[in-house]
DNA sequence: AAACCCGCTCAAAGCGGTTTGAACGGCATC
DNA sequence: GATGCCGTTCAAACCGCTTTGAGCGGGTTT
């Protein structure tokens, strides 16, 4: 059932049925009425491919998903980002194509959705210091929204954040709050640019409070929970181990405690932990009471919101570039307690 | 720049350049190569939205991820699922769309995604027992393939599974070879089709040896880390607890390790423990040695074959339909051991 | 020389919608 | 009674490709 079988069902043109079931204020109400009740009693769907013709809209925005070259790691806060954006947009009748592909490979992607006019814009994400992509989106002038910010960019563009220097800043004075001046930071790859502002805000809060930042206590890296004990185990037989741990995800929070389990420790007694929780649906840290003290911020509502600035932007090109800076949430769980005395 | 534009640049017809750059065999070589480096040269893409209404084919692949209108939670093997998938459309010249709706809402988005054409064929993602999903699309004629299989339909469709029966089997007689009787099964929903097959694999694994099922030993959830503690604390408090636990994901299998661990026990010495491995990429089972026994099975690697199956099913709709049963491999690991003497 | 075929190219008709500009009947205005 | 306007409807062009069927020139066959 297309529209022109309708309308001559109707009795009518191809442009009235149109008009009339798109709401164009010049159809007779009657008519309108007849119409809508035919569509409905025939199962009347337009059909998309045209629409987008016609249009010259794409109904579709794009999430380009890197895959590590390298390590073929997905990073797992995607699923969540998708739920979030995914509902944005279908429940503004808009498609959602995801692109995964071999992060050298991202910029010919983005191109070519643009070209192909696959999409009408385009999600960005984990940027990296000086990110090209944004650049480079742009210059070909495909509406984008960044999931974070890309520090050294001297553009202005669309983003959404987490107060990622604050979050960590907050998490370290917590901590030192609490007596430790040894605190080691497990964070992502700095190659993120998320990681350096995390770094940025556990350093911000030593200096300031005049604790020395020693370099054997900080570490880098893909954020698996693996990693996380990897680290937990080197740093807990140094000479003067650290107290406190300060991770950048709930995995490696997880490989932290196998740690110190593993050791006969007790986390939050012997040793601290405060992780990042984005708060993915299958992960969470806890349920009355949080397993881990963390910062936390959802990813989910993270997509929610991308989604709705690239929807905004997609309807308005023109407009100034909109920002959007969440801060993170400090919850106190189990994992944290006072600096053990020496 | 497009194909009319292409065209009245080289002094040709639109037709000729078409199938000059589709490879039609009735163009003449050097015509051809003169097409060719000019849409090189100017860059030239056709534009996607016109190829689909032309063609009347979508050149799409949908996957429709339920989320537990409950829980919201959404399942952690998607992003693997679909990092496997996507590669193989891309290499097809085939976009993914995915939707993620409500778990009600399923039926009707398959509907609206056949209706408006906006894809060619999809995925069928968690089927239950019994899944009204499998009937509903084999009426309305769109292309699909099962992730899983679904007992108790009455019609034959196309799949790509893991043996879970059979998996399941194995781990259990592996932990009865050890010498353990009382092997707790931390399962998936029942609701799910696999989980049902899973708990089979056990049952029979344990009658086949003449080991009495006990109810109290079996529990079916989501597979979270947290359920997976929750379970290995009331069954490790019982009265004559479990030696040996089997969990249908690395989430849970991690949740019953902090459990033991959390009461001194050593995995592996004081209490077994296996798997089912998805072998996630942000999840793995350790690196040289495997933390975890486990049964494990690619979930990537199923997201490629069900790629390729359906764009195979979407080429050929009338051939025969296809099954793809993977075995999943029994790898040994640190956290199984002999039963503790009593 | 007429008929035919072959290799190549093209005009035109789709695909299924949207959108522009024109048309038409009825009513109020002059 | 002619003019103008308004509310409603329609024919036709268009979006940018694919695909059908026809055309055309030159060589081969009859």
């Amino acid at each position: 059932m297309n529209l022109k079988e309708l309308a001559s069902k109707l009795g009518l043109s191809p442009t009235t049925v149109s008009r009339a079931l798109n709401g164009y204020p010049e159809v007779n109400e009657a008519t309108r009425e007849r119409v809508i009740s035919a569509a409905r009693r025939h199962n009347y769907r337009p059909n998309a491919r045209a629409i987008r013709l016609a249009t010259g809209r794409a109904l579709a925005a794009g999430h380009v998903i890197p895959l590590d070259t390298r390590t073929e790691i997905m990073n797992p806060i995607f699923s969540d980002f998708i739920a979030g954006s995914g509902e944005v947009y279908s429940r503004n009748g808009y498609d959602m194509i995801l692109s995964v592909v071999p992060d050298d490979m991202e910029v010919a992607t983005y191109r070519d959705l643009r070209s192909r006019g696959t999409v009408d814009g385009v999600i960005v994400h984990a940027p990296k210091t000086n990110d090209q992509r944004i650049h480079m989106l742009k210059d070909i002038g495909l509406p984008f929204v960044v999931h974070g910010r890309s520090t050294g960019s001297d553009i202005d563009y669309n983003w959404v954040d987490v107060n990622n220097r604050r979050a960590f800043q907050r998490a370290t004075e917590f901590l030192l709050d609490l007596g430790h001046r040894r605190i080691a930071l497990v964070n992502g790859l700095e190659s993120m640019d998320f990681a350096v502002r995390r770094r940025v805000g556990y350093t911000d809060a030593l200096t300031a409070r005049g604790v020395a930042v020693e370099a054997r206590l900080i570490t880098s890296m893909e954020m698996t929970e693996i990693n996380g004990w990897r680290v937990a185990e080197a740093t807990l037989s140094q000479e003067a181990p650290a107290t406190a741990f300060l991770c950048a995800s709930m995995l490696q929070g997880m490989g932290v405690r196998r740690s110190i389990e593993g050791r006969g420790l007790k986390m939050g007694r012997d040793v601290s932990v405060i992780i990042f929780d984005d708060d993915l649906s299958y992960l969470r840290n806890g349920e009355d009471v949080p397993i881990f003290t963390a910062t936390r911020s959802s990813v989910k509502e993270a997509g929610k919101l991308a989604a709705e600035m690239l929807l905004a932007v997609i309807n308005q090109p023109d407009g100034p570039p909109q920002h959007r800076l969440l801060e993170a949430e400090l919850i106190l769980g189990q994992s944290t307690g006072p600096a053990p005395a020496v």
